[in-house]
DNA sequence: TGTTTATCATAACCAGAACTTATCAGGCCG
DNA sequence: CGGCCTGATAAGTTCTGGTTATGATAAACA
C-alpha cells in the first residue's frame, strides 16, 4: 500500500468515474486504473464496484476511504509542519553559557533573540566550559557560548567579541597606581575556584598558570569576589562585562591595567553536524551585535 | 513524502545507524541513505544530525518520527482491516424480499445466515420486485430474493427453489372437488394488488394475465386474502409456503390442484459487477437449503 | 437493430525511481 | 600513521509507474 494508491482511491471515491479521478490526479486513466486494480490485489478485497454507467464504493471501500483520508490528512499535516519548521528558526533551541558571562550577558541575549525568533522556545544552562562541551558532544546541548578558543576539532567556533579584564580593589585603594603584572603576583588575589575558565585566564595574565600561590582565595562566582574585596580581603580582576553589574554594591574601585590589556574572546561554539549550522550562524551574528553594544558602554 | 520512507526513517530512528536501519529494512545502505536524503530535501529540514559515531535525531526529527509512526499503525491497521474483511462474509449485508415470501421464508434465512456468519449485519427490506430491482441498480441493496425470472442482463439469478401455487377456500367447500383452470376464471378470485408479481403469476396461472376479470377483488397481503376466504367471500391462490403460517388462522381448507401444479421459481439477483459476488453465491447456497427443508414440510 | 459513444481494461513501450555493487572520504582507534 | 568503521557517492541494473494505443462491453441513439 502507498499514499500514491490512497490518493487515487480518494480521488475515484470523489469522482465515481476513472476518467475524472486521473484527470484530477494529474495522471492518465490507465495509470489510475492500474493502481488501483493493483490496491484491491493486495488488499484481497474489492473496493470499488466497477458498474458500466458508474463506479460505485463497495461497503467496506467506504471505510477504507474514511480512514484513507485520514492518514492523508496526518501526511499533509506532516509535511506542513516541518515545512514550517525549516522556514525560520522556532522550537527549543539549547544554549548553555559560561557562569562568567551569563548573568551580565543573558538577559540582553534573551531579549534580543526573543524579539528576532517569537517562536523560539529558549533553554539555558549555565556551568563550565568543560561541562557545557560535553553536553553538546552528547546532544543535550544546541550551542554554547564560552571563551575561546576550545580546541575541539568536532565543534565549529565563531568568535562574537573580546573583552578586557579589568582590577578591582577597595575603594580606599583606589588613589593608587595600578599595580603591574608582577606585583599583582604578590598581592592576595582572589579568583573563581577550579574548573573556572576564567580563573586560568586570570592566572595566567599574571604568569602564574598551574601553580598556586599561598596569597590566593576561592570564590564561587564574581559577585562573591567583588564582596570579597569590599571586605578588604584581597583585590580581583572580572571580566569587563560584569563591571557595571557588580561594582555597585560594594565599596570598591576599578581600575584598567597600563599597557597590553588582558583579555578573553568569547564565542559560540556547536557541533560541526549540527543541522542547526545555518540558523546559528544567525544567531551567532545577533549574538556578536548585542556583545559588541553591551561592550560599547550601551549598558541599558 | 511516500511511506517508505517514513518506514525507513522509523527504523534509522530507531537503530540511529544506517547500516543496521538498512539491514532490519532489508535493502542496502545507500538505498536507504538516499531514501533518507530525499525526504530531508523534500521537507526542507534535517530530521537526523549525522556524527561520526552516531546518528541523531534532531529536535525535529523527535517530533517527526512520533507522527510518522502514528501514521505507518495506521496504515498498517488499515491493512489488516482490509484482510479481515476479505477472508470471510462481515459487514453490512442489505438483502430485498418479496412480500409473498417475507413473512414465510425470512425468519429461517436470517436463522442460517447469523448462524453460518456471525459477523455478519444483516439489514432486510421488503417491497414488490420492481422497486427491489430498482434498489439493486442503484446500490442501495446487496442483493434480493424474488421470483425469476427478472431477466435483467445487468443482473445474475441463481434459483433456489420452485414453490407450488395452493388453492384456499372455506372449509364448508372443502368436500367439493378441485376446481381447474377452467372454473377459477368463474369463480371469485381474490388476489394481491397490482405490482405483487404473485398477483401475476395467478393470472397466468389462469391463462387471464393482464385482463382484469370482475370477479377478483384486491388485497395487500395473503394474511388479508386468507381472512376474507375464511369471511366467505371468495377464493385464493397462495404460495406453498404461506400455508403454514396463514391456515392456521381461519376456517379455510387447502388443496392442491390435479395435474401439472401451478408453481414459481424463487431465486436470488444480484449485480453481475457486485464485488460481493463470491460471498453471495455461498449465501444462495445457505438460502436454498433453507428453502428446500421449509418446503420439505420442515416447518418448525 | 445496427451504430455510435462512453468507459474501463489491457498491451506495449518508455522514463525515471529505487535498488545494488563498488568505491570514496572522514573520523576514530590501536 | 595505518586499519577500521561508517556514511556518502558513483555507476549500473531492475522494476515500478507512467504513457499512448487499442480492445471489450454496455449504454445511447438513429
Amino acid at each position: 500500500m502507498t499514499l500514491k494508491q490512497l490518493r487515487y482511491v480518494d480521488a475515484l471515491a470523489r469522482q465515481g468515474h476513472f476518467g475524472r479521478a486521473a484527470d484530477v490526479s494529474a495522471v492518465t486513466q490507465p495509470a489510475l486504473s492500474m493502481q488501483i486494480r493493483d490496491l484491491e490485489a493486495s488488499l484481497g478485497t474489492a473496493l470499488f464496484e466497477r458498474g458500466p454507467r458508474e463506479v460505485r464504493l463497495t461497503e467496506f471501500g467506504e471505510t477504507f476511504v474514511d480512514r484513507a483520508r485520514a492518514i492523508l490528512r496526518s501526511v499533509e499535516e506532516l509535511e506542513d509542519l516541518a515545512r514550517a519548521a525549516g522556514e525560520r528558526l522556532s522550537g527549543r533551541l539549547r544554549i548553555g553559557v559560561i557562569p562568567t558571562i551569563a548573568p551580565y550577558f543573558l538577559p540582553r541575549v534573551i531579549g534580543a533573540l526573543s524579539r528576532h525568533y517569537p517562536e523560539l522556545d529558549l533553554q539555558l544552562r549555565e556551568t563550565t566550559t568543560a561541562k557545557l562541551l560535553q553536553e553538546i558532544a552528547d546532544g543535550r546541548l544546541d550551542t554554547a557560548i564560552v571563551a575561546l578558543p576550545v580546541s575541539e576539532p568536532s565543534l565549529v567556533e565563531v568568535p562574537l567579541f573580546s573583552e578586557d579584564f579589568v582590577l578591582v580593589r577597595h575603594r580606599d585603594e583606589a588613589h593608587k597606581p595600578v599595580p603591574s603584572r608582577e606585583m599583582l603576583r604578590e598581592m592576595r588575589l582572589l579568583l573563581l575556584e577550579e574548573g573556572h575558565c576564567f580563573r586560568d585566564q586570570a592566572l595566567s595574565f599574571c604568569d602564574m598558570a598551574g601553580a598556586r600561590p599561598k596569597e590566593l582565595l576561592d570564590g564561587s562566582s564574581l559577585a562573591t569576589l567583588v564582596q570579597m574585596v569590599g571586605a578588604g580581603i584581597g583585590v580581583t580582576l572580572i571580566p569587563d562585562m560584569a563591571v557595571a553589574v557588580e561594582t555597585g554594591s560594594a565599596p570598591v574601585a576599578v581600575s584598567r591595567f597600563a599597557g597590553p590589556q588582558p583579555s578573553r574572546t568569547i564565542g559560540m561554539v556547536w557541533r560541526r553536524t549540527s543541522p542547526l549550522t545555518r540558523q546559528l550562524q544567525q544567531i551567532s551574528e545577533i549574538v556578536k551585535d548585542v556583545g559588541e553594544a553591551a561592550l560599547a558602554g550601551d549598558s541599558r
